[in-house]
DNA sequence: GCCCATAGTGTCAAAAAGGATACCGTCTTT
DNA sequence: AAAGACGGTATCCTTTTTGACACTATGGGC
């Protein structure tokens, strides 16, 4: 999904909102860098505290925010291995985005029960 | 992406994220939602300010962001047919969302344009 | 008579996203 | 000796999303 997706480089004032959110789609990212937000994780505790993603899944969803420039990863060369994510400068500046979409699920919990 | 979405209803934490995202995902919705911010407007104004979505992806999309009470559709019958989109209540409190998105957009187009 | 605008719907196909499963090598624990 | 933790990859398959295109009905302007 980081691909092919800012076609349109005569950016209408929407432009930006679409670009804004292309960044945290994917079932998986927004989720990821909200737990991300208290310090660097590492992958195996990210799976566990993200629910039912598949390793695959959170493989990619972390190279693409890495691609991004988004988050960090740092490679511990032990063994067992050890690898930590973090927010970057500017995936830190995502924040406020973040806390609100928390908030706001929050306290419209009840649109999902209905489902 | 309105359908089988939350089926984790053992709410962990990042959960109330990804509820919310989820509601704003899809290529189109965060973009409906900011161009509706300033009052009602008509599904082909909507389309050309949305730049390159087609009529078919418009309507999806809009009849999503329906059903989840996120906005408000009035028919005006005349000839030419009139139909009006509104933000609902609890629509309009997306709001600091989708403005915090535009912002950090905006701040962040170097990253789209290096693509 | 022909084209445009309005707000859609229907069908088909392509592309993208996501899930299931198996596998890797090393070390520790049982 | 077997199993588990660690952080992944590779492959295959299914589901979901998106796009292209044609079509609807009505009225107005040329």
């Amino acid at each position: 999904m980081s691909k092919a997706r800012h076609s349109r480089l005569d950016c209408t004032p929407g432009c930006a909102v679409e670009a804004a959110i292309s960044l945290i789609d994917g079932k998986w990212k927004a989720v990821i860098l909200y737990h991300l937000q208290d310090g660097p994780v590492r992958f195996n505790e990210l799976r566990r505290r993200s629910g039912t993603v598949t390793q695959r899944m959170l493989t990619n969803q972390l190279r693409e925010l890495e691609a991004d420039g988004l988050i960090e990863r740092e490679i511990f060369v032990q063994v067992p291995p050890k690898v930590e994510y973090r927010l970057s400068d500017r995936g830190r500046t995502l924040t406020p985005i973040i806390e609100a979409l928390k908030t706001w699920g929050d306290a419209n919990m009840d649109l999902f029960a209905r489902r």
